[in-house]
DNA sequence: TGGTATAGTGTAAAAAATACAGTTAATAAT
DNA sequence: ATTATTAACTGTATTTTTTACACTATACCA
């Protein structure tokens, strides 16, 4: 027994992969081996498969390209208009990815000549990839004003500096050290380190860690990360 | 030119369809006309035809039920197990409408055995028809506690109470008259009319009615219409 | 005319957010 | 050894926002 009369078509996932390192925020982006638009920029996607969720195809396609698993992935908005394969009609279903940069270097996949691209001048992209991007963009930009998805980009050990430099890279300003401080460790989310990172000042800047148990329990809490006024008019 | 390896998928989208009777929200569910799980409740839902988008379908959906157009929907997570649908596999990208129960009586269509359930007194649904209504009232729950989204519930016009008790009911809560005025007309959202609606007390209300300009302006913005312990923790 | 039921209104206290600048620590240079 | 340098670190006063809380006003009805 089936739908039998009705038209089935081509569901795909796309990653839009970010990365931050240290000062900018980067776009994993590969280029297109086949025609159309052999050669253009494009997400990593791929089509889902008759055995796998969009989660799953998800995971497995930035496995894929970056060897990473357990990775921070959330799934956006469908992009559905008929024309937007100009070869055939796909559904496609866009992941938001959060990598940490550092951990994805050891582990890149060269078969797809992947690039980091900063966000503020990408490339022309494929087909509504640019859209996706713009679109993950201001989800992230709204979600990680209230909650501490940004803290996934970071290594296991990193800076208050680090962390509010994270921050201002993705609302493209600057914010004040010591309100930033006292907003994040009110949050009980971090816990101190007794060693320093000295790579990036002579004193020295000392180290904090994901306090685990705090940080699963009270992810979905809503905090107040960054200045209201910094917030973009998100909707969501 | 095709994908022509790929599998291709059944994708429908499900409408999740909240309306507010004054006191309680109600969802619009239709009864299923065919195996399996005949005669059980289930979302009104249809499959994206080949000539049209999720958010087009989803319109068409929601017109063929209620007759309405015009009305404030949004797309949610896509659902996507392969084992979802036992007849065969479909992909389902539900949508969350609101629509003013008033409107919808005279346009009612009666081919599908629709019925309005009281939100809090759900029937046992097809599939995972239950998730989705779970996680279309959670956002619900979390949007609307910082966009002004319910408004999308009421008539042209309505008094402050009536609005409060929209407030009320979605978070299950009482909240305090003063403060709740307080804060909605900060949002500079609403227009006070010189009428009053005398249904509901002997004094009556004042009416009040969407600043559309402000509104338009400022729907993306961020307010905060629930006192903030009342917020669900919510991801999105 | 008094009773009744809901609408409407203000203020003080607490909490949160903001604006703002000098001190500290470690290293490097002299 | 002293000094210069650079980024990390820290506190307070002010403003804004949020909360808690209770009495008066209005219109109808008996």
């Amino acid at each position: 027994m089936k739908y039998s009369s009705q038209t089935r078509l081509l569901v795909a996932v796309d990653c839009v992969i970010f990365g931050f390192d240290g000062t900018d925020y980067k776009l994993l982006l590969i280029q297109r081996g086949f025609a159309p638009e052999k050669e253009k920029w494009s997400l990593m996607g791929g089509f889902i498969q008759p055995n796998e969720s969009a989660d799953e195809a998800a995971s497995r396609i930035l496995e894929q390209l970056t060897g990473l698993t357990e990775v921070y992935m959330e799934q956006i908005q469908a992009f559905s208009t008929p024309e937007r394969d100009p070869i055939e009609r796909v559904i496609a279903l866009p992941y938001v990815a959060l990598i940490d940069i550092e951990k994805y270097k050891t582990q890149i996949n060269d078969d797809f000549h992947a690039r980091w691209y900063n966000i503020k001048s990408l490339p022309n992209m494929i087909f509504d990839h640019k859209e996706m991007v713009e679109l993950a963009l201001n989800k992230l930009r709204y979600k990680a004003a209230f909650h501490p998805i940004l803290f996934e980009l970071l290594p296991e050990k990193f800076t208050l500096p680090q962390l509010q430099a994270m921050y201002e890279g993705l609302y493209d300003t600057k914010i004040d050290k010591r309100n930033f401080t006292r907003k994040v460790l009110s949050t009980n989310l971090l816990k101190k380190e007794n060693e320093k990172d000295k790579s990036s000042s002579k004193k020295g800047a000392f180290y904090y860690s994901l306090d685990e148990e705090h940080y699963k329990e009270n992810f979905t809490n809503i905090h107040n990360f960054i200045p209201r006024n910094e917030i973009p008019v998100g909707n969501e």
